[in-house]
DNA sequence: ACCTGAACACCGTTCAAGT
DNA sequence: ACCTGAACACCGTTCAAGT
């Protein structure tokens, strides 16, 4: 006789998160989240509103994983910079969930958005400008990497030192 | 009595594309792509080998179209970039297919994909290195805000400006 | 409140059959 | 060569029914 754990929005936040960790949101099925929690599909629909609820509860469960890394990665806008790029790669399918979908602001917990914006911010040397420049880098070089977009020659290591020189220069050139 | 219009790559690519510039790429379906050309969904496969191809074919075909106009917009840094936001907000959604989807360089023009780098790479002042760092930063910020996953009271505008000065700033720094 | 089976309207793709 | 209907194994979601 097997217990069934108890079923709630965590676990199935959780279950769905694992989903997508190892397979990619294309696996993510209402049939297999269901299954993965030992109940069946329709079920699901007592505890969440519908698929897209789903992933909005994955997105603010990562959201607020990467915001405590980023604050606790070191200060330097290198090492805030280089934070940014270890998490997305080793998350390679939970980045574009967390950076790529429309916001669910209203299952965010409070100020998250703010705080992680405020890291990005005080990154780019206190210009909120410079901060939204410098995030629309980190996204598009993140992407552009799990996307295999670029060159297969081209020297990824010395393309994130570029930005990086990029950002203190511009910071340098303001003080 | 109708005449139904020739099916080949071609006139697919081409109703593809008209769905998803429309609708978006979730709209593509194998049966509404076959209504739009009057035939079933399963004659396609008598054409391309699977909805994998088709999107391939909607990307070679617009990658072309942008490479084209990317080419033939003024030569400065500022106009290129330019350029390539309007590109991207003017058609939200194909940008994403052909921006943001493995590139099927075997479906490729010779040479377009070189082209395309090349124009990145003279804008940003003939550093490779440079010019990835500038693509990911339009890329980026395009995604951000195709996405609305900036702050609703961001100023775009001056944001964009903030990008043009900062390759600028980068290029004379080494002339 | 929480779970179920059956059903609806969809998918991509395969295949035997027609011309 | 090109097209078809029927089928397979899937989807998200709804709903009446059970406890």
């Amino acid at each position: 006789m097997t217990i069934r754990k108890m079923v709630n929005r965590r676990s199935i936040a959780d279950a769905a998160r694992a989903i997508i960790e190892v397979n990619g949101i294309d696996a993510l099925s209402m049939r297999t989240l269901a299954a993965a929690l030992d109940i069946k599909a329709p079920s699901l629909y007592d505890h969440v509103k519908n698929r897209e609820e789903v992933i909005a509860l994955v997105q603010s469960e990562w959201l607020r994983d990467f915001g405590a890394g980023f604050e606790a990665a070191g200060k330097s806008p290198s090492e805030k910079i280089h934070f940014y790029r270890d998490w997305a790669l080793r998350n390679p399918n939970l980045y574009p969930v967390v950076f790529q979908q429309h916001l669910h602001r209203d299952l965010l917990p409070e100020g998250l958005e703010l705080q992680i914006l405020g890291i990005v911010v005080e990154a780019a040397g206190g210009s909120h400008l410079r901060a939204r420049a410098l995030w629309a880098q980190l996204h598009g070089l993140v992407d552009l990497e799990l996307h295999g977009r670029l060159p297969d020659d081209a020297d990824m290591e010395a393309t994130w030192r570029e930005v990086i020189r990029g950002v203190e220069a511009a910071i340098k050139s303001t003080e």
